[in-house]
DNA sequence: ATGGTAGAAGGTCTA
C-alpha cells in the first residue's frame, strides 16, 4: 500500500502536473495541502475517475487540505481538534480500510509556515503544534496504525536544509520550532523517511525565488510520522524529486511511503 | 537593504 502527500500550491493551477503525477506514481492513499479552493471548487471527479474516494477540507484562496483513497473511508475530522475558533483550513484525518489489511488512521496536516517569527503568526504555529501534540498522543493511546502526514513546515535537523546557518531565526528551524517537533517524535512516532534512508540528503521543498531549484538550496519540510503499529509496517519510502524541474512544478514535491 | 517568484484575488496577503 503506498500512502503520499503532496502541497501541491493550488490544485486548481496544477491540475495536469498532479493527475500526470497520479497516472505515473499509482498511489493508494494521497493527502493534498494548499489546494486554495472551497470544496465545491475541488477537482473531485477528475480523482474519482480514476477511481479515488474524495473528502475534502477547503478554503477560499488560502490553505485547504484533502485526503484521497482508492479504500474505503470513515470516520472523517475535518480541522484539527481542540480551538473551536481556528477557522483555517489545515487538518482532515479519516480512517482507512484497505481490502487486504488492517486499517491505517491518516492525519493529512498543513502546519502554518509562522513566519515572521517571533510575532502572532508564530505564536499560531506553536499553538497548532501543541494541539497537533494531543491528537498524536489521544491516538497513541489507542495503539492503533496511524500515521500524520504532510506539509509539516518543519525543518527537523541540520542536514534538512542546505545551509543552516540561514535559517536559525527562520520559523521553520528555530529552536524552539525544533523542539516542539522532536517533543512529538518522543512520544514514539517514525520519521518514515529517515527510517529507510538514514544518511541520505532528501530535500522536499526549494522556493520559486533566487533559483533555488537550480542550486539544489532545497529543505525537507514535508513528512510522514508514523505510530509503532504503523512504523512496523514500513517498506519503503522516498521522494519523487523529478516532479520539481517540470513545467508549472509546485514548490514542493511529493514524499511517499509504502507499508505492508 | 532590497528584491527576486507564484497563486488567489481582483485588496494585498501568504508563502
Amino acid at each position: 500500500m503506498k500512502i503520499a502527500t503532496y502541497n501541491v500550491n493550488s490544485v486548481n493551477a496544477r491540475l495536469p502536473r498532479v493527475l500526470e503525477w497520479f497516472d505515473a506514481a499509482a498511489p493508494d492513499i494521497v493527502v493534498l495541502q494548499e489546494i486554495k479552493c472551497i470544496d465545491e471548487k475541488f477537482p473531485a471527479l477528475e480523482f474519482e475517475d480514476r477511481g479515488y474516494n474524495v473528502v475534502v477540507h477547503g478554503q477560499k484562496a488560502y490553505n485547504g487540505v484533502a485526503l484521497l483513497s482508492k479504500f474505503p473511508i470513515e470516520d472523517v475530522v475535518r480541522g484539527l481538534p481542540g480551538d473551536e475558533t481556528d477557522e483555517q483550513a489545515r487538518y482532515i484525518e479519516a480512517l482507512v480500510t484497505p481490502d487486504d489489511t488492517a486499517p491505517v488512521r491518516i492525519c493529512g496536516l498543513y502546519l502554518p509556515n509562522g513566519n515572521p517569527a517571533p510575532g502572532p503568526k508564530y505564536d499560531y504555529k506553536l499553538e497548532w503544534m501543541a494541539r497537533l501534540h494531543k491528537r498524536a498522543a489521544h491516538h497513541l493511546a489507542h495503539e492503533e496504525a496511524f500515521l500524520m502526514a504532510g506539509d509539516f513546515n518543519v525543518i527537523p535537523q541540520e542536514e534538512d536544509c542546505f545551509d543552516p546557518a540561514l535559517w536559525t531565526e527562520d520559523a521553520l528551524f528555530r529552536q524552539e520550532t525544533r523542539n516542539a517537533f522532536r517533543r512529538l517524535m518522543s512520544l514514539g512516532l517514525t520519521d518514515a523517511l529517515r527510517q529507510i534512508t538514514p544518511e541520505s540528503i532528501l530535500y522536499t521543498f526549494w522556493d520559486y525565488q533566487r533559483g533555488a531549484w537550480e542550486k539544489d538550496h532545497g529543505i525537507r519540510i514535508d513528512h510522514h510520522l508514523l505510530s509503532p503499529q504503523a512504523a512496523d509496517r514500513l517498506k519503503a519510502a522516498g521522494v519523487d524529486r523529478k516532479t520539481r524541474g517540470r513545467e508549472k512544478a509546485s514548490d514542493h514535491v511529493p514524499v511517499w511511503i509504502e507499508l505492508e
